[in-house]
DNA sequence: GTAACCTCCCGCTAAGCCAG
DNA sequence: CTGGCTTAGCGGGAGGTTAC
């Protein structure tokens, strides 16, 4: 038999359920009344519990749902960046809340927070922080990006004057950050940037014709022109202050796990390959000049900054022919002219990050990180000194040292992962290496590795 | 590889039926 | 008339399939 499925109101099923109950009605007598079946009026009494529909129970009430939909709403304009992991870690957290049969309800001063995520969570959840420094010992206000959509003002709070804030879907640095920070520098870098183991040589403008002249359909800036001059792995690693990986990259893959020793003996055969092949220093800042092979002259025509390279024993590379998989580590000068070759480091690299990228797709394919910060290891460059190059006035973002060489000195105490945010692990990284009086030292044993990259931590 | 769609199962209520 | 049994219908969720 076909059952016609409840017709009627829920307003009239409690109605009925009320008349039967209170013994006004019997059951034949209220569902003539008011239209209900009788078993189903007599369900009612007997299961006061039952509720009035069809179907499995919701898990949340109307209202509750409600709240939790605007909850998660509200955290995407603050800039937090939800991933479908933290809005089912949400969403559970509050279903248990309301799960439980007495919520205490408390008073706490307007300005109490919840501390949602510390340390990273997962140490996925990084913050770049990016403090360039020149040969010469410049130094320009940090650029802080933040794994989010929107900058918080409490994220600003404790930075250095005239540093940059700006957000990426990951919170690493891309192409349009690079150029932002370029630009809220206020500096003219033409001829001036060191850049994955190549000089490139970019003359940006603020141009908004981008495909008049060949830009990159994301970006908002026009690179005019760019040349490359191939530079070994080491000035690469030298020159990234903050972010040296010194391929102290533990393999996580049992059958071939080497350690971090055994990776770094690599990388030092590699250096004294470089070194026996009369090519730049294995230490790059030891070297009284890291472009021994290139002149630099001041050229009052070259440029507007008045600066240019000469690198007449170096064929300038067109970018076209530079991709992912060729490397110029190896500059082999004995037969008179610079080849490139792609060095055992790159491949050991490469080797050592592919498992734990694959790792990271397996274990988190919400997150877009990938690389576990927990193989990596950091390491400092302490008391390095940083030889000269001429330099135009026009890079000089901080006080100019009189000095030819400035010591970048990385204190020991400058304990980042205590720090409470990016932006104070920033200053306190920037006020030092503006505050160190350049001295002329040798290159000192590397520190033991410290994490210099402050994972993102929230403590409002 | 991922999102959308489909199918099946399960929990629950609605509703018909029958015996007391 | 009432209580109890049985089954249909509704809706959520898990897992598989399909399309992009």
């Amino acid at each position: 038999m076909i059952r016609s499925h409840q017709k009627y109101s829920s307003e009239s099923l409690q109605q009925a359920i009320q008349a039967y109950s209170s013994g006004s009605m019997s059951s034949v007598d209220a569902a003539k009344f008011y239209g209900v079946p009788e078993s189903t009026i007599r369900n009612h009494k007997r299961r006061p519990a039952m509720n009035i529909r069809s179907g499995r129970p919701y898990l949340l009430k109307r209202n509750d749902e409600d709240y939790l939909v605007q909850l998660l709403l509200d955290l995407e304009r603050t800039g937090f960046r939800l991933t479908k992991k933290k809005v089912m870690k949400i969403s559970q957290d509050y279903v248990e809340t309301l799960k439980q049969k007495s919520r205490e309800l408390v008073l706490v001063p307007s300005d109490t927070k919840i501390k949602y995520e510390e340390n990273g969570g997962t140490g996925k959840s990084f913050t770049t922080i990016i403090i360039a420094v020149n040969a010469k010992g410049d130094v320009l206000p940090p650029l802080t990006v933040y794994a989010a959509k929107h900058v918080n003002n409490q994220w600003i709070e404790g930075g250095p004057a005239r540093s940059a804030y700006c957000c990426t879907d990951n919170g690493w640095i891309n192409d349009e950050v690079f150029a932002f920070c370029i630009h809220s520098s206020s500096m003219s870098i033409d001829n001036m940037s060191t850049l994955s183991n190549s000089m490139v040589n970019i003359s940006l403008s603020n141009n908004s014709d981008l495909s008049s002249n060949g830009g990159g359909s994301s970006s908002r800036y026009n690179i005019q022109s760019t040349s490359a001059v191939p530079l070994p792995t080491t000035t690469d690693q030298a020159i990234q202050l903050l972010n040296s990986v010194v391929a102290s990259i533990e393999y996580l893959d049992n059958e071939n796990n080497r350690g971090t020793q055994q990776q770094q003996r690599l990388i030092h055969y590699d250096v004294d390959l470089a070194a026996q092949n009369h090519l730049l220093p294995t230490s790059v800042f030891s070297h009284p000049n890291i472009y021994s092979h290139v002149n630099v002259n001041q050229s009052p025509s070259a440029s507007s900054s008045g600066f240019s390279i000469h690198q007449s024993p170096v064929h300038v590379v067109d970018q076209h022919f530079i991709n992912d998989n060729e490397k110029f580590d190896l500059l082999q000068s004995d037969r008179g002219v610079l080849q490139k070759h792609t060095t055992f480091s790159d491949l050991s690299l490469m080797q050592m990050v592919k498992p734990v990228m694959q790792n990271e797709t397996d274990d988190d394919k919400d997150e877009e990180f990938l690389v576990d910060s927990s193989s990596r290891m950091y390491t400092e460059l302490n008391n390095v000194v940083l030889s000269s190059i001429p330099a135009p006035y026009s890079l000089s973002i901080s006080p100019s040292h009189n000095s030819s060489t400035a010591t970048l000195s990385m204190d020991s105490n400058l304990c980042l992962p205590q720090l409470s945010t990016p932006a104070i692990a920033a200053a306190t990284v920037y006020n030092n290496l503006m505050n160190t009086e350049p001295r002329l030292s040798s290159p000192a044993p590397k520190a033991p590795s410290t994490r210099v990259r402050q994972q993102r931590k929230f403590d409002w």
